[in-house]
DNA sequence: ATTATTTTTTAGATTAGTCTAAATTTTATA
DNA sequence: TATAAAATTTAGACTAATCTAAAAAATAAT
């Protein structure tokens, strides 16, 4: 059984190597955790007896597969109960993310089913990421950045990368939820900004609002 | 800010005072913690030092008001819990009670107050224990158990005093549900059996039971 | 290819919560 | 009212997760 701590450590793990696929350092740990590199090197050894990632010294960490799962079997947690805090209690999208971080570790298989499927089995969460399933398979969608959409294409909102705060309250403002579909009606090649049609309302966004809005198509 | 386990501190001597009116002595603590009687002096020291227990040596504890503010915090997050384990996610009220330990513990005003909205502000949870308010505030209905009402009287189930899950499973079979009005068709003097209706069935019931369900008139 | 810089690890401490064993205080009993 | 028994507290130790300061290894720069 992972404490809460080692649960954390592996969730930021999981998200720094993109999903497993690349070796994470002491120091990225340390920054993403909020703790020190000294910190990060004791919880690494923990980490490595219990068989959930692999370390080489100097070199940086490595899940295995059963620490895979379990990041993320976390991060199904954490999406399920941002889903439920929007769509059921009215949360507002930015709301959200702290109190799902405390909402993740209860540990309970039959009360996350029961939510998953009161929830009505949402493919993900309202910031438009995917929820795994019980058995931690994920489907990911091919999402491109909305700054890449020719002019005239239309893409639906499935996520927003940056999840500062700000970022998050403004797309609210303009309308820009995951599951809108959002059109390029004009692109201004000087700063790269751009118009986009959202249902009815049309908006200016800069580039840089642009290239965290990710869109399939 | 209390920790975790000084939060389930306070619950129990909120309990073992029977709602802040005795004293709590170190062994009971002890037993209801599951813990030695030397880790509960230990603590106790601390809770005094944040003065939410005054404490006399070899005495016993006592709650202070904002320790007993604390602990009816705790409980209402509990209870609401268990309130939506039941209602929304159709949980069997035997089943709630270890999940919601783990919920209680989360801290989130405004997730409680809107847990409490969506809920529809109930007065009781599914085993008719009062739910305090945000400030704290209970309104204790008068209740007595089931075996002090006399033959041809009938009262409206309000909870239940042993949480044993064989028990709550029992009465769930028989229809004995908090909300309930249950009527004492007939009692036998020898052994203190009763027969009583409920709804439309009449089940017989031995003492035992009858004594851990609580009626109110 | 040395030296300087950065990164990582080790060593030794600290805090929360727990434990066992021993000492102390209170309560019960003879 | 001494003494035995029970309850409680103290002393000292352990684990998890953290820290600072110093040592060691890897990388970059001259």
């Amino acid at each position: 059984m992972l404490s809460l701590t080692e649960e954390n450590y592996l969730k930021a793990i999981y998200h720094l190597s993109d999903g497993g696929t690349k070796s994470v350092l002491t120091n990225e740990l340390a920054e993403a955790m909020n703790t020190k590199a000294a910190s990060v090197t004791d919880m690494i050894k923990k980490l490595s007896i219990k068989e959930v990632i692999t370390y080489e010294k100097y070199y940086g960490v490595n899940l295995t597969s059963s620490g895979k799962t379990e990041a993320l079997h976390v991060i199904r947690k954490h999406r399920l109960w941002e889903t439920f805090l929007v769509q059921t209690l009215g949360f507002n999208w930015d709301e959200v993310h702290e109190v799902a971080e405390q909402l993740e570790h209860i540990h309970s298989v039959r009360l996350i089913d029961k939510l998953d499927e009161f929830l009505g089995f949402p493919k993900a969460d309202p910031h438009g990421d995917p929820i795994p399933d019980g058995k931690g398979r994920i489907k990911a969608l091919p999402q491109i950045p909305l700054d890449q959409l020719k002019e005239g294409y239309q893409g639906t909102i499935i996520a927003v990368k940056d999840s500062d705060s700000n970022l998050l309250k403004y797309l609210d403002k303009i309308g820009a939820k995951p599951g809108k579909k959002i059109k390029v009606t004009g692109k201004e090649e000087y700063d790269e900004s751009m118009e986009v049609q959202i249902g009815e309302k049309k908006v200016f966004i800069s580039k840089e609002v642009s290239r965290n809005i990710l869109v399939t198509q």
